[in-house]
RNA sequence: GGGCGAUUAGCUCAGUUGGUUAGAGCGCUGUCUUGACAUGGCAGAGGUCACUGGUUCAAAUCCAGUAUCGCCCACCA
């Protein structure tokens, strides 16, 4: 083995051999446990956000296979409608083409063609992270047998009439001129303004003025409202104005919609532009009046003079017309929120078109009901809150968009726009007897890309065809165990889900939902292109170099300006690029960092040291290979095994028994952090130094039958330690189980298969017996640090009084004191000796410290400044009183004793013996240096 | 406007049903190339657990309120 870990000698190796060998695929023995992967955007590459919920669903998988379990990580990639045709698009252009040049087959057939070269990109980054995928079942969207669903679905849904279409006001994004789902629309605070306008009295007495941040919509108005109670306008209802720029007379009504505060308390109402108008052009029956077409210009709706002008144009113009006929009052800055399309960040118009639509009262119920239930929990258990509050109050579901990328909606129109519904022509021809003669033409419009998604549970696992269910395990995998998302998506996906798996197979799609937090930069902030802050996962994997990264970060920005602020800040964090840390370390870093109901921060420090921690390892296995060899070694005997490999295994076995526990509860901070203790702290820290001895002549030779034990017991808890560790780190600990895999006395061809170690029994005596040699290594190491003492000078130990237990323990373990605490001899002083009085008492030119009722004394013989000494007596002393007054403060609390469990203050008892002790030890120790002095 | 969450060491975070003198990593200080590891060892420094009250023998932990920050949802022209 190299000297230092190298993740990307490793790493590289490894996954194309798990995936040859088939470890991954589902087994179809044992008991199902299986995880639906959030199907990634066919254009995506992998994020941070990807890499961390990646890295818990192996874990999980990569856990659950190990114990045992039929482990499926279903796989596959969504067809992302609108994202796919922007890149497509861009692409086309990028040749210098136009999209105008292609028919919908000609694009459609690019789109294909596009997917088969780059469609796979994040599936190839998924697998350097080392996901454990079954990949030989991954799914498209649009695979023949998931559109099916698609279309089985879309047709059952319309026969229960629970689909409709009809003219309804949706969010429609001028650009990519479809629309868009509530969801995708996020409201942002800009500053606008607000316009007063006069609105002339027909009856030409006066005028009524309005107030808008929208002068265009007012070709469209249909009337003004005021408040009913409003006194000021009581004459005016009833009445008519002239509506401005155009010939149109419209009345004025009365609604309580109209806040009679805010402005003049008169507002004008474009029904066609605007969702509350909508409502009130409803209850008055005022047929809307649309302005627009579908780019965003105005229509022949208009006079003239606007046809054909963007609408900011129009805006302008208006405002100039109105001010010209003097009709323009009042302009002033307005806080406004904007809609914008959350793809193309553009202004939504709310727009008058003929959508299909999915029934949400039915599904809805049913969505809520399976989670009120418990049949699904989500983890944290708070989100639920979320999830019930948006389905109590859901609004009908717009599933049409205007694309060509996607699902086709089965929807047939003759030439009279009747429409028909069926899972084909022929079939649509048949049910509603249509003959040859009548032409249909399929609706242009194509399903959006969440139907699909919302079918993901039950289309993988064969739906709706009983063949191919049988064959997928549509009864054995679903419901899936748990689904790993972010918030983020639990309106868009998982409640539709939910609903719709729960509608047509009655399951729930998943038993948990676990909600991951965002993962932000290392500040708290949000990751985000335009902020120039975002990590690459590969990149911490695989590392990158300075200008690559600055390059990386300031290409194709919305806001080019920002550019040389993103790369002054990046060349700041960054002066050296980022280094490799390797996927293991990543995972490592995630699964430490993913505590319940919180974001995190990525701090790239932190997977630095992670990359450490596996370095650690690496070296911890260097040292165990170099002892213990490459043949199986002989089980000792129990009693062969010496205190501090009794400890050891102890201490493997309550590892064990907290990543259990942490994992069942989807903890894997507490879990990792668990592993990173016991392998550093326990396994590096003390038994490898612990071990030494037994390993190195002449002990090895003078008692062989030792040196076997620790060896034995070396290659065990590194061979069980990789078992541990492999949902985490899976390419490391592989790398390692190889090599130390035959002296453990294991076989096998992948630790991947490998059984999940059981917990043994705790060795309570043994951990007890480590407390104590650790306590007073540490003891020693301490006076010495603190007295400046050649740390690796051997030193003479005395010590006096102690327990029997210490005296039985000092005569069991003194050879790893000497050896750990780099002593050359250890003595235990006769009682007389510590008499006040003897003048040769040796405590008067030793350092002192307390272990309990031992005094550890190291002779100084002159070579320490008694001013040094005495300083940290006092130091010591000082703690010491401290915890006697808190301890003393407890128990002269009568109520203390009387209410507290008797445990508690029996513990509190000894505390203020030991506390009392070493008051009174010190006390003395600090007198008799003081009359050295 | 409604809802959710957060506030613990310089930074990023643990802290389970209340019970030692509140822990870890990074960073910091001192020291050591000791035969696994300087990506390291050893020893340290560093905290009024946001604030104010309350419950309790006992509060970082439970309750109420306050402040600050963040997120989600919401139709005010």
């Amino acid at each position: 083995m190299d000297k230092s870990y190298r993740p990307d000698d490793i790493e590289d190796r490894w996954y194309g051999e798990w995936e040859q060998r088939g470890l991954f695929k589902a087994t179809g023995h044992g008991e199902p446990y299986c995880i639906l992967l959030p199907p990634p955007n066919v254009t995506g590459t992998l994020h941070m956000g990807h890499a961390f919920q990646h890295t818990l669903m192996d874990l999980l998988i990569r856990y659950q296979r190990m114990q045992g379990k039929d482990a499926l990580w279903q796989v596959g990639v969504d067809h992302a409608g609108i994202a796919t045709e922007m890149v497509v698009t861009r692409q086309i252009e990028a040749d210098g083409q136009s999209r105008d040049d292609y028919s919908r087959d000609a694009f459609i057939d690019r789109v294909w063609q596009w997917k088969q070269e780059s469609g796979s990109t994040i599936t190839g980054q998924m697998r350097r992270l080392g996901a454990s995928a079954d990949w030989s079942r991954e799914r498209f969207t649009m695979d023949p047998d998931l559109s099916e669903a698609v279309i089985e679905t879309f047709v059952r849904l319309y026969d229960e009439g629970l689909i409709y279409r009809g003219p309804r006001l949706v969010n429609w994004d001028p650009v990519l001129q479809t629309a868009i789902s509530d969801l995708e629309v996020v409201n942002t605070d800009e500053q606008g303004h607000l316009w007063s306008i006069r609105y002339p009295r027909s009856d030409g007495r006066g005028d009524v003025v309005v107030a808008t941040t929208r002068p265009e919509t007012l070709l469209g108005d249909v009337c003004v409202a005021v408040h009913p109670d409003d006194e000021r306008y009581r004459d005016l209802v009833g009445q008519t104005v002239l509506l401005p720029l155009t010939d149109r007379e419209i009345p004025v009504i009365a609604d309580d919609y109209v806040d009679p505060e805010f402005g003049t308390g008169c507002v004008k109402i474009t029904p066609a532009h605007d969702f509350n108008d909508w409502e009130v052009g409803q209850r008055h029956g005022l047929a809307p009046i649309n302005i627009f077409n579908p780019n965003g210009t105005i229509n022949d709706n208009a006079p003239k003079t606007y046809q054909g002008l963007d609408r900011f144009v129009a805006r302008k113009r208006i405002l100039e017309d109105l001010k010209a006929q003097g009709l323009l009052i009042e302009e002033k800055p307005h806080a406004m929120v904007v809609p914008r399309g959350d793809r193309s960040g553009e202004i939504i118009e709310p727009f008058l078109t003929d959508q299909w639509f999915v029934k949400m009262d039915q599904l809805g119920e049913l969505g809520l009901s399976l989670v009120e239930s418990g049949q699904i929990d989500f983890v944290p258990g708070n989100w639920i809150n979320t999830y019930r509050r948006w389905m109590e109050d859901l609004k009908d579901w717009c599933i049409s968009r205007q694309l060509w990328w996607g699902h086709r909606i089965p929807a047939w129109f003759d030439d009279d726009g009747r429409c028909y519904v069926g899972r084909d022509e022929a079939e649509v021809r048949e049910r509603h007897g249509l003959g040859e003669a009548v032409s249909l033409h399929q609706d242009d419009d194509v399903l959006e890309t969440w139907f699909s998604s919302a079918l993901w549970a039950h289309s993988t696992m064969g739906w709706p065809d009983p063949e191919r269910m049988a064959q997928a395990g549509f009864d054995r995998y679903l419901p899936t165990q748990v689904l790993v998302t972010g918030f983020d998506i639990i309106f868009f996906w998982v409640a539709r889900m939910i609903m719709m798996t729960g509608h047509f197979t009655d399951q729930v799609p998943f038993k948990s939902v676990y909600i991951t937090g965002l993962i932000r930069d290392a500040d708290g902030q949000k990751m985000s292109k335009s902020r120039g802050n975002v990590l690459d996962p590969l990149d911490v994997i695989d590392g990158i170099d300075l200008e690559s990264l600055v390059a990386k970060r300031t290409q194709s920005l919305m806001q080019p300006d920002k550019a040389k602020k993103i790369e002054k800040a990046t060349r700041q964090e960054f002066p050296n690029g980022i280094d490799s840390h390797g996927a293991d370390a990543l995972r490592f870093t995630f699964t430490s960092l993913a505590g319940h109901g919180r974001d995190l921060n990525f701090d790239l420090s932190r997977c630095a040291g992670y990359r450490h921690f596996l370095n650690k390892l690496w070296n911890a296995a260097r040292f165990t290979l170099m002892h213990v060899g490459d043949e199986p070694i002989t089980p000792p005997p129990p009693q062969a095994l010496d205190v501090p490999a009794r400890w050891i295994l102890s201490r493997l076995g309550s590892t064990i028994k907290t990543v259990d526990e942490a994992l069942d509860q989807y903890r894997f901070d507490l879990a990792s952090q668990a592993l990173y203790e016991f392998i550093w702290h326990e396994f590096c820290d003390w038994y490898l130094e612990l071990a030494k001895p037994a390993l190195q002549a002449p002990n090895a030779d003078n008692d062989p039958a030792c040196a076997n034990a620790t060896r034995h017991t070396l290659a065990h808890v590194l061979e069980v330690s990789c078992r541990l560790l492999h949902p985490f780190v899976p390419f490391i600990t592989e790398e390692i189980w190889q090599q130390v895999k035959a002296s453990a006395g294991v076989a096998g061809d992948s630790i991947s298969t490998q059984p999940w170690p059981v917990a043994a029994a705790e060795d309570e005596q043994a951990t007890r017996d480590v407390e104590w040699l650790k306590a007073v290594i540490s003891a020693i190491r301490s006076t010495r640090t603190e007295l400046g003492l050649a740390p690796g000078k051997p030193m003479p130990l005395l010590i006096q009084q102690g327990s029997a237990d210490d005296q039985d323990r000092m005569a069991r373990l003194g050879d790893w004191v000497a050896r750990l605490a780099r002593l050359d001899s250890i003595e235990w002083l006769s009682p007389d000796d510590a008499d006040d009085d003897a003048d040769d008492d040796p405590a008067q030119g030793a350092a002192v410290s307390l272990v309990g009722q031992m005094r550890l004394l190291i002779p100084l013989a002159g070579l320490v400044d008694v001013t040094e000494e005495l300083e940290r007596l006092a130091k010591q002393l000082d703690k010491e009183r401290q915890g006697l007054a808190s301890t003393e403060n407890k128990l002269a609390n009568e109520r203390f004793v009387a209410n507290a469990p008797e445990a508690v203050v029996a513990k509190e008892r000894e505390r203020l013996t030991q506390h009392q002790h070493a008051v009174d030890e010190l006390t003395t120790q600090i007198e008799k240096l003081q009359s050295l002095a």
